[in-house]
DNA sequence: CGGTCGGTTGAGCTAGATCAAATCCAGTGG
DNA sequence: CCACTGGATTTGATCTAGCTCAACCGACCG
């Protein structure tokens, strides 16, 4: 899978997009509170700063679906058209860089380096959004969560064998996967007792990454 | 849902982006035909002039995700970097139009037209994608089918009432919407016998529209 | 110290998968 | 034109991964 492109595109700003720091301003949001809402006016996008953001579809019935988690550095907002297609809410309390949709197109427009930075950072949540696909259409639930932690450890930097920080409920994790919050205690409870990870609440570490990858990947049958 | 998108905008070729004819070539594919592969180079991106494509990632075990279906007017190969993460291949024979990446990425690079034009397609592609995604982790079979056969439906220009075609086989719906082949066929046998439907092998007719609809929003519970 | 909100665990239940036959064509050859 | 053949489709019977319902736990908070 693909999750490096996110972490890394924040790059472009400081060299060929300078003209990004002029039309930034910067905004705070507590825990769980909505950055923007789904159908609303897409006045802005945003990058950020530190803190952990989900985007999330809600059906009409309650359903959910998170679409993804989004870590400082990571870009959100730029793709909609007219109203966001999604909500953005805060994991925990957050501080983003917020660029008025305008200016924001006007630069893309006028810079080819930014439009290309645009078109590449749009063709990885591209990718990204394909290989959840694959995993929402046809792996199991063991198989999405070792899968689901291998990403959580791929995109946070920290000294290898140190644990893993996981901000979002599990509730956030199971809309995440498609699966049921019980789903995901059970497994997660299951890869413990393993020796795959260690776990709490809030975070976990890899114990056995062998094992966790064989998880992540198993050949069915 | 989102499908308008992909149908129109072979627009800019014909005005802002002239320059791209003069980078095609028509090429055409038998039915199954690869037109590349999961893993390939990216040597060029495509678009589509007659036919139906499927994009198609492969497990090792065999598993498979359809990602899309694509008809005439839509464009697919631009957001690969190095490489294919998908292989695309022919539901029945089709005609393309095939352009060299390094002429197309330049011309993109040059021509700020070009570049937003196709930063719009991206963002398309990926607001149709994160629609699939709730489709995929959160809807039930009768849901998808009939949410398919309505994207079938609006994708496909033609007089109201008269025949929706299905150019793909059951096995391409099934890994398209996350299903195996029973689910699919008997899914569409009861929409058959309920009356929402017309069904033969190749197409479909729509018999009670609002009856469709609502199979494929049906609140839960 | 009691309340509340996540999280965890247990006990069935069911939508959809799997396994197993037919059946239906489209294409082929006579 | 018709019989034949192989893959695609349909239908039936059964199984199971993951869901639902329910109870309990435990950390944090005022």
């Amino acid at each position: 899978m693909h999750f490096s492109s996110q972490a890394t595109q924040d790059r472009p700003e400081r060299t060929a997009l300078g003209g990004l720091d002029a039309i930034a301003g910067t905004v705070s949001f507590p825990r769980n509170a909505e950055i923007h809402s789904q159908g609303g006016t897409a006045r802005h996008c945003y990058r950020i700063l530190s803190g952990c953001v989900r985007t999330v579809k809600l059906m009409e019935d309650g359903r959910r679906q998170v679409n993804e988690f989004l870590f400082p550095g990571d870009w959100f907002g730029f793709e909609a058209e007219g109203e966001f297609e999604f909500a953005a809410e805060a994991v925990g309390p957050v501080v983003l860089h917020r660029y008025p949709r305008p200016a924001f197109d006007a630069l893309a427009a006028r810079e080819p380096a930014a439009a290309s930075w645009l078109l590449g950072l749009a063709a990885a949540q591209l990718r990204h959004a394909r290989d959840r696909m694959v995993t929402l259409g046809r792996r199991t639930a063991t198989e999405r969560i070792a899968g689901f932690l291998s990403e959580m450890a791929a995109r946070q930097p920290r000294e290898s064998g140190s644990a893993v920080a996981l901000p979002m409920s599990r509730g956030d994790i199971a809309d995440h996967l498609g699966l049921t919050i019980e789903t995901v205690c059970r497994t997660l409870a299951q890869m413990r007792r393993d020796g795959a990870i260690g776990l709490s609440r809030t975070s976990f570490t890899i114990r056995n990454r062998a094992a966790l990858q064989a998880l992540a990947s198993a050949t069915r049958h």
